[in-house]
RNA sequence: GGGCUGGUAGCUCAGCUGGUUAGAGCGCACGACUGAUAAUCGUGAGGUCGGAGGUUCGAGUCCUCCUCGGCCCA
């Protein structure tokens, strides 16, 4: 090797045109990004882009409200990373695309958090006025828009955080209140019934979050209930029942049996007391329980024979305080339930349908298909039929049969008139299921002394089981059927239509992403029953309707425009302000005669109607939404809801596309939970690596699908992020020698029109993934472009050219000139993915420009298309491949070290290779000092690879002199005696150097 | 228990309508360079495609069952 450069006088390294930026290798994104943020603010960028895109079409992602309560978690992060690409994305591509974030603030969570605190400071809510309350709920709610306005910010979501919109927003309640309201005139709603968890001691209806399960002891009761009617040799016997809340027996209107489950018919043959049954009665039990039943009425038995399923479903029982008083002398048919088992009790399940769900829904199915079937009337009101009809005679005599579920239990706990005998017309007043202070009452006792008496029981005891008790006051609870307010799933809307068939027509008219969505959400509608709409609570847009006793709505538009005027002036509010119902009642009508409903609105219905008071009250936004993107729970959420609404009111779906993504689960793909310490939060990411980061995550996770995210998987990220930073800051660095001095497309080198085509290739990729919302099939490509194609292979190629080729070279100029515009691509293309990185090194290069979110993607002419041009290069870059194997061999053996000091012969026998490289400098594109390319075979011991048919190598060290400058072995080094140390193509550049003053 | 959904190298992902020895990037190991330098280049080792049956000339790709996970219900 020659010493030259060593001793050489002029340090070459000056006369080259080395990458030169100050964009830093680390990017230090915890600190840069927030004062990224801050410049974004300071310049109004959303503004800006809003005015930059004012003519173009509009794009409208709706954003689906989080819950105004807490810090953001990693599902928020997600969620708003993925809308920001898609509003970003849309507006760099042509769009006006506007995001306009938004709130979910009434509801339940909240109110918990008030109470929480009056509690912490000794007080009482319901000694709060309704109104005081709200108030601090929605003080507390506008807390957490704030904090979760900067944490949004902060992960670089660009939107109109300025005016917001929020389910809270005085226009915002009135506009719902405006939506319950159309629901209420054209009929859709109604009130009805349904057992909800009541707490007594609170008197207050609880979620199912409200309760807590602890231990507690039940009397439990076996009742026997007659058989009336069925098969003959039945008539007579009794089918046994058991139940751990005997006071639910006055509401009893069913049997549940299984069709799973065999039964059979027993006698009883022996018995140790003279009290309950006796000798020669007969009775239904499962197999599978009956000895434990007959052993704890101390009987013995014997089996008679099975009783079928079918059999079973003719059976109709009379009640068994039939005898007691006016009111049980109705039919308790037996009734096929799903929930039925033979683990525990008798193998029939007691059927309260005001008490239980299970009982509810059971009971709901039995008499949707009577009502089915149209052998009910369905009037509504209570007329029982005499029970020494059968079933046939009922059903097919077409007799009013009631479905009302009784109200036996008032909100104290007492016993109602609709449990006869127990009720207000009960000597000494009504029993009582659970006091004031949470205490079982005289109500079992009183049940169960009247079933004595009836001679209807068959045994008792008690049981020590886990019960629901308040969270709260860690009383027991109840299941009590409370008046509700529903929306009809079936009525015809005047059109033919109902809101389920309309609803699953939009959904047949939208487009989901990923597909699936479409079949889970039909599923659900399909299934779905009524909407309940109500619930017992304060912090909420209320259900401000007027109804008589009987439940029918007062439909009168100026009541109802009295009522939103005020609700758009005031808020909410208000509905429970003193002499609400006076006011809104006006002159027309008497309030004696009217009940102002105190419910409130589900916050389903809050934000299932964003799109009425965003999307269509904003001149900024329009209806319906060119898309929804939510985690795939809002399949039963927000898409469910906002469906509904908008197809009962306006028959259609409030948006054109839906998207979901998956949850974010643990590295091991288990549930993030607090007691496994396996969480991540965003604002630890933030905080150690940068927002950018968590972005480049979710661009290169499956988002339809459930991802994973830890510590190896942030790893993985920040290593892609240096790669690719590392690219765009040697561009950077070239691009500082850029004079923009240009190169027709014709003159340009084939090695700078393959990267055009590259570009012309990647452009389709992008455009369609960004379409499809496929954004890991984005960065996917253009993190292997950066590493397969820039990096290794044109960048490495060209950094001889770009370092040190004259002023005047054309391939320089055509070089910089295709850096210039894979710089200008790639990081528009990668905007909206990484928008702090991007707008960082978009600065750096055009320091005027405002941002490089106000910048559009760049064309990709048609002109760079060459398909033949990527095919041929195809074949260099295989007999590339074989170069550099060989020269591996060489490094390997320490012959060489740089591929610089190498000058292979190649030897190509396949002719279409051959052809592919011929015109080409092969020693330029294998960066060797030289390459000999010949068509005849290679000698014995050549190196080849296994999968290159044709291409043998045969190494071997470049002949001349190393050039002080380029680091090429040449012959012509010292060919200008002026730079005796360097090649000539050095030499002349630098005599171009010297002219330009440069050195 | 039901509806929907998933399990391909350490990590993230490709593998279209079943067809040659299952791919990529990163990471890792080793090597080179020292003018992208806490960078860059090269080479290599990693997979019984969750498991078991079955259909087929042939299955990661189709069918059945099992298993582990997820969302929503019950």
């Amino acid at each position: 090797m020659t010493d030259s450069a060593e001793n050489s006088a002029l340090d070459y390294s000056t006369t080259l045109y080395l990458p030169q930026t100050d964009f830093p290798m680390r990017a230090g994104l915890p600190k840069k990004e927030p004062e990224i943020v801050a410049r974004w603010l300071d310049l109004g960028l959303y503004k800006k882009l809003r005015e930059d895109a004012k003519d173009r079409p509009r794009y409208v992602l709706h954003d689906g409200p989080p819950y105004a309560n807490g810090n953001i978690h990693i599902g928020h992060a997600l969620n708003k990373i993925l809308k920001d690409v898609i509003t970003r994305s849309f507006q760099m591509r042509g769009y006006d695309s506007n995001y306009v974030p938004g709130w979910d603030c009434h509801g339940l969570p909240i109110e918990w958090k008030i109470e929480e605190q009056y509690r912490a400071k000794g007080k009482n809510k319901d000694e709060v006025p309704v109104n005081e309350f709200r108030k601090e709920c929605r003080d507390f709610a506008a807390h957490w828009i704030k904090v979760q306005t900067e944490e949004f910010q902060r992960l670089g979501i660009e939107g109109d955080f300025e005016t917001p919109y929020t389910t809270m927003d005085f226009h915002s309640e009135a506009r719902i209140a405006g939506e319950l309201l159309k629901f209420a005139m054209s009929g859709q709603l109604y009130r009805g019934s349904k057992p909800v968890m009541w707490s007594v001691v609170e008197r207050t209806a609880l979620a199912e979050a409200e309760v807590e399960y602890q231990d507690y002891e039940s009397d439990t009761i076996w009742v026997k209930f007659p058989v009336v009617n069925g098969p003959d040799d039945l008539k007579g016997n009794f089918v046994v029942i058991w139940t751990t809340t005997p006071w639910t027996i006055p509401g009893n209107r069913a049997i549940a049996y299984s069709g799973r489950i065999a039964y059979g018919v027993y006698e009883v043959t022996a018995a140790e007391n003279d009290f309950g049954p006796q000798p020669g009665e007969k009775l239904v039990f499962a197999d599978a329980l009956a000895e434990e039943c007959f052993a704890k009425a101390k009987l013995e038995y014997r089996r008679l024979r099975d009783v079928k399923a079918d059999e079973l479903a003719t059976v109709i029982c009379a009640h068994p305080l039939e005898g007691l008083a006016d009111g049980y002398q109705f039919a308790v048919p037996l009734i096929n339930g799903e929930h039925v088992t033979d683990d525990a009790g008798t193998g029939f399940v007691h059927t309260a349908p005001g008490h239980g769900r299970e009982d509810f829904d059971a009971w709901m199915d039995f008499t949707g298909d009577l009502m089915r079937q149209a052998v009910l009337s369905g009037s509504g009101k209570t007329q029982h039929f005499s029970f020494d009809s059968a079933r046939e005679c009922f059903v097919t005599a077409g007799k009013d049969f009631h479905t009302t579920i009784p109200f036996t239990v008032d909100d104290a706990g007492f016993f109602t008139g609709d449990a006869p005998g127990f009720g207000p017309d009960r000597d000494g007043g009504p029993a009582r299921v659970i006091d004031d202070k949470g205490k079982k009452g005289n109500a079992n006792q009183t049940v169960i002394t009247a079933l004595i008496e009836a001679d209807r029981l068959f045994a008792r005891g008690r049981l020590k089981h886990t019960y629901p008790h308040s969270w709260r006051s860690k009383k027991p609870v109840i299941f009590r059927n409370t008046p509700q307010w529903f929306v009809h799933m079936d009525m015809d809307l005047g059109d033919g239509t109902t809101l389920r068939s309309r609803a699953l027509n939009a959904i047949d008219d939208t487009r989901f992403v990923p597909k699936a969505g479409q079949n889970r959400l039909r599923a659900m509608i399909e299934d779905r029953p009524d909407w309940v709409l109500s619930r017992q609570r304060a912090w909420g847009v209320p259900i401000c309707v007027f109804a008589d006793e009987d439940g029918n709505v007062l439909k009168d538009e100026a009541v109802n425009k009295r009522i939103l005027e005020a609700f758009e002036a005031e808020g909410a509010d208000a509905w429970f302000a003193e002499g609400a119902k006076e006011r809104f009642l006006g002159n027309d009508h008497d309030p004696a005669k009217w009940i102002q409903v105190t419910d409130i609105l589900d916050v389903w219905f809050d934000s299932g109607s964003t799109h009425a008071f965003t999307l269509e009250d904003r001149p900024d936004l329009k209806w319906p939404a060119d898309v929804y993107l939510e985690g795939s729970d809002q399949h039963r959420g927000w898409f469910h809801s906002s469906l509904l609404e908008s197809c009962g009111t306006r028959g259609r779906a409030p948006y054109d596309t839906v998207i979901t993504h998956g949850f974010t689960m643990a590295e091991d793909g288990r549930k993030m939970s607090k007691s496994l310490g396996n969480q991540v939060f965003p604002q630890d990411v933030m905080a150690k690596s940068g927002a950018d980061i968590l972005r480049l995550w979710v661009m290169n996770t499956d988002y339809w699908e459930d991802q994973r995210l830890g510590q190896t998987i942030i790893q993985t990220n920040i290593d892609a992020y240096r790669k690719m930073r590392n690219t765009v800051r040697w561009m950077l660095g070239s691009l500082a020698h850029d004079k923009g001095e240009s190169v027709d497309y014709a003159d340009m080198p084939e090695l700078e029109r393959l990267m055009l085509h590259r570009l012309w290739e990647l452009d389709a990729v992008v455009n369609k993934g960004y379409d499809d919302f496929d954004f890991k099939r984005i960065s996917r490509h253009l993190l292997d472009f950066m590493v397969l194609e820039l990096s290794a292979f044109y960048f490495d190629i060209r950094k001889d050219t770009l370092y040190c080729d004259a002023p005047s070279s054309t391939r320089r100029k055509a070089a910089l000139q295709v850096v210039h515009h894979i710089f200008d691509r790639v990081v528009t293309w990668l905007a909206p993915m990484l928008p702090f990185t991007m707008e960082e090194a978009w600065l750096d290069r055009h320091p005027d420009a405002v941002s490089v979110h106000l910048e559009q993607f760049r064309k990709c002419p048609d002109e760079w298309r060459d398909d033949e041009l990527a095919a041929k290069w195809k074949k260099v870059r295989t007999v590339r491949r074989v170069v550099t194997g060989a020269l591996e061999i060489e490094r390997r053996e320490k012959r060489i070290g740089s591929s610089l000091e190498a000058a292979p012969f190649v030897h190509v026998t396949d002719d279409a290779l051959r052809e592919a490289i011929e015109d080409l400098d092969m020693a330029e594109i294998c960066i060797t000092s030289g390459v000999s390319v010949s068509s005849t075979p290679a000698p014995g011991g050549a190196f080849t690879l296994p999968d290159v048919n044709g291409v043998a190598v045969v190494p071997a060290l470049a002949k001349g002199r190393k050039c002080a400058r380029s680091w090429r072995v040449t012959e012509d080094v010292g060919s200008d005696p002026e730079f005796p140390d360097v090649s000539a193509r050095d030499a002349a550049a630098l005599h171009e150097l010297r002219k330009l003053g440069r050195i």
